[in-house]
DNA sequence: TGTAAAGTCTATTAATGCAATGGACTTTAT
DNA sequence: ATAAAGTCCATTGCATTAATAGACTTTACA
């Protein structure tokens, strides 16, 4: 249960740069810079998010890197997962659903297992970038992550999570 | 957002002794065998867990380990924090509070990490030994744990978890 | 009363993964 | 041509984790 620093670097540059989205290639100094993070390490995380098109590079003089996709259509989770691996306590999602099939004296550990990874892929899938940047933070806002209604859904690349056959 | 091999091995042996509970002290050596986990290093687990008052030991010929609690009142998030630490997957519950405070440009970022505490949270503290080895896994319940009521509720040592002050 | 069977305690190690750095190379604007 | 940027690869230091080793203490009981 704990994210990695680089995940919570990723995290930051990410919020950064959705900060941002209008105004073309960012710097990885001016990222690290700004954040506060060690330049030459976010180099390889960019590189990662680059890898996994989340973000895209402009190279030479003037580069710099930006959002591949508006704010509002990345989700924590899949920055999560990319950094630190499944979202699961333990395993992935699939293994566990294995292991409560075919590992009968532990099965219900697996499914509590299981349980808290699908407390946490429902909050991370339905939380993105956006939600994160809109300004003064909604303090008094019941119900923000967790099965909310978005405003103007642009067909949900991940319908939902709990109890469906996909995950992790 | 993930749990050990030590938390594991410790979560297994806990229930062993739980299935077991009524039959007085447990060799290390035989939880080792039939949980399938090496024997010298569990030794060390069940150690901290008894300096938790988790368990007790019986020295000597004889001896072995054995619940100190009725397994309905031993809580998975107990035994979890003891062996990995905070639920939280960044920082603690206090912390991340703090942080909700002080730290304006990344507050819903940790907000973020506070919800999905809470939501491991929830479910860890309201499922015990009692409810895992409980046989023939209610697998068509619905609500297992989460908010649950206890049948008989013996005076719950942790009330409830969300949106509380208190925390990890 | 002594011996075997258990837990206790401390130290050490091997392996792994994490965080970070360094440096040579490529691309591009000017 | 040069400077400023990203790319790629290698390595390093460090901490943590998983596991093992061995000497010591306690207890049942023959």
């Amino acid at each position: 249960m704990k994210i990695s620093q680089k995940g919570l670097y990723a995290l930051q540059a990410m919020m950064m740069l959705a900060r941002r989205y209008h105004q073309g290639a960012i710097k990885i100094r001016e990222v690290a810079y700004e954040e506060n993070l060690p330049e030459k390490f976010l180099e390889l995380i960019l590189l990662e998010l680059k890898n996994a098109r989340i973000v895209e590079s402009v190279r030479g003089a003037k580069g710099g890197y930006q959002l591949r996709r508006d704010p509002a259509e990345i989700r924590l989770s899949e920055i999560m997962r990319l950094i630190d691996g499944p979202l699961a306590p333990f395993g992935d999602a699939e293994q566990l659903r294995t292991l409560i099939d075919r590992d009968l004296p532990h099965r219900a550990l697996y499914q509590l297992f299981l349980d808290v990874r699908d407390a946490a892929a429902n909050i991370l899938e339905n939380t993105t970038l956006a939600d994160l940047i809109a300004d003064p933070q909604p303090r008094a806002t019941k119900g923000k992550h967790a099965a909310k209604k978005k405003e103007k859904d642009k067909g949900a690349l991940l319908p939902m999570v709990i109890g469906g056959k996909k995950g992790e």
